[in-house]
DNA sequence: GCGAAAAGTATGAT
DNA sequence: TCAAGCATACTTTTCGC
């Protein structure tokens, strides 16, 4: 049988959710910062409303940019723990629709993938029903809109929701992959971002089907096996990968901008140790220890640079972890002189805890 | 010299 | 012309034999 996938993408997710909250915001622009305590105006834009992104405010951008560009803008800031509330209900109404548990992919906060193959019985008009179903139930239930994309895999559907933002359903068949394809650019396609379609164009290739027809040796001689592969049948509309339902994230980290750049491990470890508080309770709460220990830092001129320490055992412990940030914080000033813009922290190699050893572990 | 594990980097979407 | 905070996939290096 056919594949159908649909995929789910909630609409300017963070700023819709504020827009609900307070409706005095609808027809404003809305922009919800992430701010770096640098200044007042120091951080990110993480998502604005459609209004502000006629402004050219979008994601990503400085704050003190979207400032400029719009000074009239409604500008908040992110509310994470309150949205993923949101989502999580969303989320069940999603899961509801698919053909069981296991064929349900939440990918972020605001989008995930279901397989309706078997529930549709490989029928797209009605995926497409169910898709209108999914809209009008988010709509009801969280009073949010989203776009719906429908395809017989992942990457068409997710493509697909793009297609019509905000509030839109788009359906592409299996005979619409090459024209809903072919004209576009490379890095319309998921999965490939600024780098690859930079590469891409360095090789004169600018349109999706100039890659389909691309001469996959070169392709795997400037990306590698996988990566040339990849590119070559996804530009095909090929994606064999599975929805497959994901246990929580894999890692779990926190990071932040210093109060100012620094290399004096007095004035970092206090900001890293406030960052391992979070971690060892995003850890608690999802009931893991974790075996790697990683150390993030970005330099002054936002260069990343990571050291990592591995466990003899999975451990749950708040002072292994505080310890072990000390050392490779300490090893990492020792062997660099570049000063430090943002620290951060990461634990990964996570195993369940039985509910016993977290509690030995704490008292 | 090999496969596996660990360490580190690149990339992407919001 | 100022640059957030995540997570994942991929590549390179090191380890154990």
């Amino acid at each position: 049988m056919l594949r159908i996938v649909v995929h789910v993408d909630m609409d300017y997710f963070y700023a819709a959710v504020e827009e609900r909250e307070d409706p005095s915001l609808r027809g404003r622009p809305v922009v919800v910062c992430m701010y770096s305590g640098r200044g007042e105006h120091g951080g990110s834009v993480s998502t604005s409303n459609y209004t502000a992104r006629k402004y050219g405010i979008k994601s990503g951008i400085p704050c003190s940019r979207a400032i400029k560009l719009n000074p009239d803008a409604v500008f908040l800031p992110v509310r994470k723990e309150f949205y993923t509330e949101v989502s999580d209900s969303i989320m069940e109404i999603l899961r509801s629709h698919a053909d069981s548990d296991e064929s349900f992919e939440q990918i972020s906060i605001d989008e995930a993938f279901i397989e309706v193959t078997e529930n549709c019985n490989g029928d797209f008009e009605c995926a497409r029903k169910m898709g209108e179903d999914i809209k009008q139930t988010i709509l009801e239930k969280e009073q949010l809109t989203c776009s719906v994309g429908i395809g017989p895999n992942k990457l068409i559907a997710k493509m697909a929701s793009s297609e019509n933002k905000p509030d839109g359903l788009t359906v592409i068949s299996k005979n619409d992959i090459s024209s809903f394809l072919k004209d576009r650019s490379p890095s319309q396609l998921w999965g490939v971002g600024d780098v690859t379609a930079g590469s891409l164009e360095q090789m004169d290739i600018n349109t999706v089907g100039q890659l389909a027809s691309s001469d996959i040796v070169s392709l795997i001689d400037a990306f590698g096996k996988k990566k040339g592969s990849w590119l070559k049948k996804a530009a095909q509309g090929i994606d064999d990968s599975p929805v497959r339902q994901r246990e929580g994230t894999e890692q779990i980290g926190r990071i932040a901008t210093l109060p100012e750049n620094s290399s004096d491990h007095d004035l970092i470890m206090p900001v890293l140790d406030n960052l391992a508080d979070d971690v060892i309770r995003k850890t608690i709460e999802r009931g893991v220890s974790f075996r790697q220990v990683t150390l993030i830092v970005i330099t002054s001129d936002f260069k990343t640079q990571t050291r990592n320490h591995t466990l003899q055992r999975a451990v749950a412990g708040k002072e292994i972890l505080r310890t072990n940030l000390d050392k490779l914080l300490t090893n990492f000033l020792g062997e660099n002189k570049s000063t430090i813009r943002r620290i951060g922290v990461r634990v990964a190699g996570l195993q369940e805890v039985s509910s016993q050893t977290t509690l030995a572990s704490y008292f």
